[in-house]
DNA sequence: TCCTACGATCGACTGAGTCCAAGTCAAGAA
DNA sequence: TTCTTGACTTGGACTCAGTCGATCGTAGGA
């Protein structure tokens, strides 16, 4: 993600304040912020960015493939900057904490060819939940 | 699921013809629909049923553990009456249609101990993407 | 049959996200 | 350097999914 400002001048993208702080305030944390979220941070640096405006580049990022969108709950979705290292998340059920966590296995392995019904299944995305230790 | 009503019954609550029109809905198609495609197929039945009304009765039979809730995109959350048999799903990218699948491996076998960072894990849902036939 | 607490209703409200017309400016051309 | 232009940004109105609360209705017990 470190390079990205660059990828995305290759891709031909005009490069803009507001998308320098956008990108810069996903780089900045490994965390999974919400869109509004994004946008506080974004405006700490640039106080008039709109909230538009970060809808319409994280959009833009994750249609790039540089960041992922993660929905573990019916609220807000959430922006997910580790885009390029495969991964799945634990969620905690009592505070909404989300961690980047790492099986052993592919799922995909796990579903046979006469459970697929015909589809070419190209993903499985695996969502623990649980208690953290403060809310166990 | 078929004596759901009795089960309902059991618990105390009292039988209004609203609650039970949203339950034959439930019952009677194994699909998984939105909050406002019960209601509509409940007015079929009943047609001065309220939205207000199918959301507090839908949100009952989740916390009774009748019903389940999935949020697999970030559009409405969908309505599961599968409750009783464990499953996941897998969802077309194209067109959103849900089928519930059964993989041959519990995922949260695959969590190693030093990933789980000390929550209590009790629960995995694996969302399987892909192209269905039609799609493809 | 009557009573009343639980449930249903309607509409106002919230939160998350989209859309659009109008204004701005990044970057290539000259 | 300045000009030009279409890509980008903005604020606000709008949509969609869901929640809330005051008031009305009724299931089911006495
Ligand atoms: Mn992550
Ligand atoms: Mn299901
Ligand atoms: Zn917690
Ligand atoms: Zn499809």
């Amino acid at each position: 993600m470190s390079d990205l400002l660059e990828r995305l001048r290759g891709r031909g993208w005009r490069m803009t304040s507001q998308r320098r702080v956008v990108a810069e305030v996903l780089d900045g944390e490994h965390v999974h912020l919400t869109a509004d979220e994004v946008h506080a941070r974004a405006a700490r640096r640039l106080p008039e960015i709109s909230r538009a405006t970060v809808y319409n580049t994280l959009g833009e990022l994750v249609s790039l493939g540089e960041v992922l969108e993660v929905a573990t709950d019916g609220r807000a979705k959430r922006y997910d900057p580790n885009a390029h290292h495969p991964h799945h998340h634990l969620v905690c059920s009592g505070c909404g904490t989300i961690r980047d966590v790492h099986p052993t296995n592919d799922p995909l392995a796990d579903l046979p060819v006469e459970e697929r019904f015909g589809f070419t299944v190209s993903e499985a995305e695996v969502t623990y939940r649980g208690l953290c230790p403060d809310c166990a």
